[in-house]
DNA sequence: ATTTTATTTAACCATTTGGTTAAATGTTAA
DNA sequence: TTAACATTTAACCAAATGGTTAAATAAAAT
């Protein structure tokens, strides 16, 4: 359970934070393809969606093997596992059971009583 | 299991592409509080403070609670969940049983024949 | 050898972001 | 009712983001 770093949780979230960038790991998901195919579904210049591309890889999402003329995308999931551990942390939360700080105190009191 | 809008996802990553509003975001876990005191851990200005907690805001992540002057924070978890939802669908990528498309490809085949 | 194809780099632009300081707002305390 | 406190709004700034077009690079096909 290697936590990320500080910047790496950045660049993985910013590189979300983007509805194209989202919508190229989902195609990725699919299947390898090269840069013009995945710029397919996109009306967009190449250079936008060669800059998406390296905002995605920066963040270690997508690698490129090139393969002659043609850069083949591969997804890298791993940032994702990474980031969804950092929000692990936060599932008591939104699963309710510690909507508030006296309950979250009164869990750290038992836990202590435990331990004692 | 109601998915978020794409700009509810945008909002969602784009808040958490920062590490003084995760850092925020781990104080509230803890309770909640004042904007003073959430904001005294960082060298950085009121105003500072003021708008990375609206960003927080935007993306459905904090509440403020006006009581008298000061404004307590609650941390609301549900976009995080939403979020982690989205990335789940990555899963099986992260946990390597589909590294790349032959894999993928040859489990789809298995789930046609199944249904047919 | 030349042209076509795939992709990136460069230069530019408008908007957003993350910060600042100074002023405004609203509430409590003297 | 005046002063202090908690917080936000306004105005500004520099850097980053997401897009563009035009030019460069590199491999493949003719």
């Amino acid at each position: 359970m290697v936590s990320a770093s500080a910047e790496q949780l950045d660049r993985t979230f910013a590189a979300l934070a983007d509805p194209t960038r989202r919508s190229m790991l989902g195609r990725l998901m699919e299947g390898d393809c090269s840069v013009s195919e995945l710029a397919e579904p996109y009306e967009m210049s190449m250079p936008a969606v060669s800059k998406h591309l390296r905002v995605l890889e920066r963040a270690g999402l997508v690698e490129q093997q090139r393969e002659g003329r043609v850069r083949r995308c591969v997804l890298q999931a791993e940032p994702l596992r990474s980031a969804t551990e950092w929000m692990e942390a936060y599932r008591v939360f939104w699963e309710g059971q510690f909507d508030n700080l006296e309950q979250l105190l009164k869990k750290q009191k038992e836990e202590g009583m435990q331990s004692e």
